[in-house]
Order: C-alpha cells, then sequence, then structure tokens
DNA sequence: CAAGAATGTTGACAGCAGCAACATCTTAAT
DNA sequence: ATTAAGATGTTGCTGCTGTCAACATTCTTG
C-alpha cells in the first residue's frame, strides 16, 4: 500500500509514461555531457532510467531519435529568432536581427545545432516533422525579407532566392563559430551580417555592376 | 626465389612502405562509400590490406587519421581555389570566383568536406598540420580581398575581417549544399555569392545606412 | 474479466576503438 | 658480417556500441 502502484519496491512502475519526451529530454543532456558525436542509445536510455533496449518502442532508429531531436532543435530556433525579431524598429533591422540569432541559437547550444545538418540527416525527406519545423525557421526569414521589400529596404526578386543567400550567410557564421574557426564572433557576426545587409538592399547604386 | 623478398608465399613483405599515405587514401576511398560518419579504422585498414591494429603505427588515434584527411583536404581546396581563381581578368572577378570554387569543391567532395570541420577536429590546436593547411586557404582570400582594395572594388577595412565575412558566406552555401539543404544550388550558389559581393563593395552609396 | 495491444526487460550478436604481448623486418654500431 | 635496438605489423583481448528476438508486465477495450 506505499505506492500508488504495485511497484512500491522498486520505486518506479512498469511504464514510463512519458518515455519519449523523457528519452529526448536525456539526450539533449547526454549530448551537452558529450558532444553530439559520442551520443550512446544506451547511456540516453540509461539516463531516462530504463533499459538500453526500451527507446526501440518509440523509435526505430537511433536515427530518427536524433531527427526528433532536431525537430525540437528547429523549434526551439525558430522560437529564438521570432522572440529576438519582435524587438526590431523595422523590417530591415529585423532580418539582421534574425541572423543574429540564428547564429546566437548556434553558439548556445552547439552540440544541438551541429545534428540540424549533421550527416545523420541528410536526407530529410525521411524525416517530415524535422523538416517541417526547419521550413517553419525559414519562412520566417522569407518573411522578413518580403516585409523589407515592402519597406523599401531589399532589392526587387525572389524573397525565397533572397532569403535562401539570408540563410546561408548566417548558417555560414553559426557553422564556423560551432566549428571553433571563428575565435572573434563577437565582433565577425554583427559586422558580417551588416555587410550582407547592405549587397541586399536596393539597387540605387552598389551592385548594379559585376557580371558584364 | 620468386618474390624480390622472402614473403613470396603471401605475395606483399611483411613492412608495408608506405602504410601511412596508403591508409590515408584507403580512408578516402571509405568515406566515399560510407559516409565520413560510418568511417570504421578497421574497414580503412582491411581496404589497405593490413591488420586492424597497423594504423596505430601511424596514428595514435582515429582522430589523428582524420586530421591527417583534413590536412589533405584543405590543401586540395586550396589548390582547387587556386587553379580557379588565376582564370580571373580581374580581383573582384577572382573573389567571386574563389567563393565559387570553394562550394564547388564542397560539392564535389561533399564527405571530405564534411571532415574539414566536423567535430571530432573541434579544436584544431591539436592538429598544427591540418590548421596549417586551413590557414592556407584562408590566406588566399585574404589576399584577394587586399587586391580588390588595390583595385578599389572593396571597401576599405581590415582585409582579414572582411575575408572572414566572404568565407562565412561561400562556407554557408558550401555546408547547405552538402547537407542536402540547398537543392538549386547551381542557381543559389553564385546568385548569393554576387549579392554577398555587392555589400563588400565600396561605400559610394549603399551599406551607409543600417546602423545608426 | 479476459484478450490483445503497448510498453518494458533480458540476453544475445556483430562491429567498433584501442591496448598489450608477441612476431618480423630494417638499420646501425660494432 | 653480426647483432642489438628500433620500427612496423599481427593476434587476441576488453569494454563499448546499435539492434534484435524472446519474454514479462501493464493498459485498454470488448
Amino acid at each position: 500500500m506505499a505506492g500508488r502502484k504495485k511497484r512500491a519496491a522498486t520505486g518506479r512502475p512498469y511504464h514510463h509514461g512519458h518515455l519519449r519526451e523523457a528519452l529526448i529530454e536525456a539526450a539533449l543532456a547526454e549530448i551537452r555531457r558529450s558532444g553530439s558525436t559520442g551520443l550512446s542509445l544506451r547511456a540516453v536510455a540509461q539516463r531516462a532510467g530504463v533499459s538500453a533496449a526500451a527507446p526501440y518502442r518509440h523509435f526505430q532508429d537511433k536515427e530518427e531519435l536524433l531527427a526528433a531531436l532536431a525537430e525540437e532543435g528547429f523549434t526551439a530556433l525558430a522560437s529564438q529568432m521570432e522572440e529576438a525579431g519582435a524587438r526590431a524598429a523595422n523590417a530591415r533591422e529585423r532580418l539582421e536581427i534574425l541572423g543574429q540569432a540564428y547564429v546566437s541559437f548556434a553558439r548556445s547550444h552547439p552540440e544541438h545545432f551541429r545534428i540540424l545538418f549533421g550527416p545523420e540527416l541528410a536526407d530529410l525527406e525521411r524525416h517530415r516533422a524535422a523538416q517541417a519545423a526547419g521550413e517553419r525557421a525559414f519562412a520566417l526569414l522569407v518573411d522578413a525579407v518580403e516585409r523589407c521589400q515592402e519597406e523599401g529596404s531589399v532589392r526587387r526578386g525572389e524573397p525565397r532566392s533572397l532569403a535562401r543567400a539570408a540563410w546561408a550567410m548566417a548558417h555560414g557564421l553559426a557553422s564556423l563559430a560551432v566549428a571553433g574557426r571563428l575565435p572573434d564572433a563577437e565582433e565577425t557576426v554583427p559586422r558580417s551580417l551588416s555587410l550582407f545587409a547592405a549587397g541586399l538592399g536596393p539597387l540605387d547604386r552598389a551592385g548594379g555592376r559585376g557580371e558584364a
């Protein structure tokens, strides 16, 4: 009569109840400890207080767990960007802030960020949920570009195409920072982003040169 | 008396002779086959026709083998960039071509490219040779920026700082492409690069806006 | 309340990185 | 030329890993 279930002896019931979420959280804790490369399904299971085979009731694969982490990550990234972007005075500033938030997320959660673009999830078609979450984040950029165009602070052109370029800029800074190749990120990131934003500007004068 | 050594029976001598180079080459072949993540030291050894423990006479670690691959990769990247850049008419065009060559290398050797910035080699300090090779590639960009400045096609400012931004732009495109996130790379890459180059231009008019 | 579906456990397998002990070949000092 | 030392390769082992099949327990639903 001690426990509310029969399992008073061991302390916890046979069924976990929220194992899937618990595994995701345990995995996040685990990559913080030992990196995204060294992530071991067994360690995750143990941290969640469950046997090594238990995760297979919720994930087909280790890869599918990683995909779940990616979905989580993309969602967190998007909401962090959204929150940061809300503090912008105009569309142009908002676009730059989104880029900064992108890099900022990568630098605060490097191991998590790595998973989003890691080799295990190279073909994202097979992980629709993660893919969708990623596209939701990308949509923020597209929207920001469109607003800039309305505002007149970004040249005309396919917003998706321009947003892809902006994404690549931010992603490059984020990747290099995470790879430890951007020692003075604090300076380099905003400088690079505003450099890029200058190129995005309308064709008043600059950019009309270049290709014959 | 058949073989030139005593080992006529097995076909090859006890000592390999060029095992280190052979292992590097075998590893490159192996990542082409099964990806950079699944790279197994044992498979590499087997492909080189040698026992599983033999590599440890030439590399302290699996990580050290990866570092050797990275050195190789950075060197190949640099020479591919250099070769492409030689075909440019002026400094400005050269800078853009260097960026295209960077992305092009990543797209032709995606698994090899991944290693250059992978998590295993996050602290590049421990692999001086690879680090030096990487810096040689980066120096190409710095030099290109300087020439552009002399030519008047790039704004004034610390060349290393501007080159870092350019590097990030190219690296972002390359990373996204390698991660399978840039489906229409053929179009996006040159477009993004020239967009960025526009922002790099002198301050005649564009870019002077932005930060108050 | 019984049957079946969910969800957990145990025990096993093959593949992995890395190590120690041993074997073979090369080189250099005598 | 001989031989001791060092370099390089092999075998066999340990502890870890992802994944599976067989079994146990619990939840759910007729």
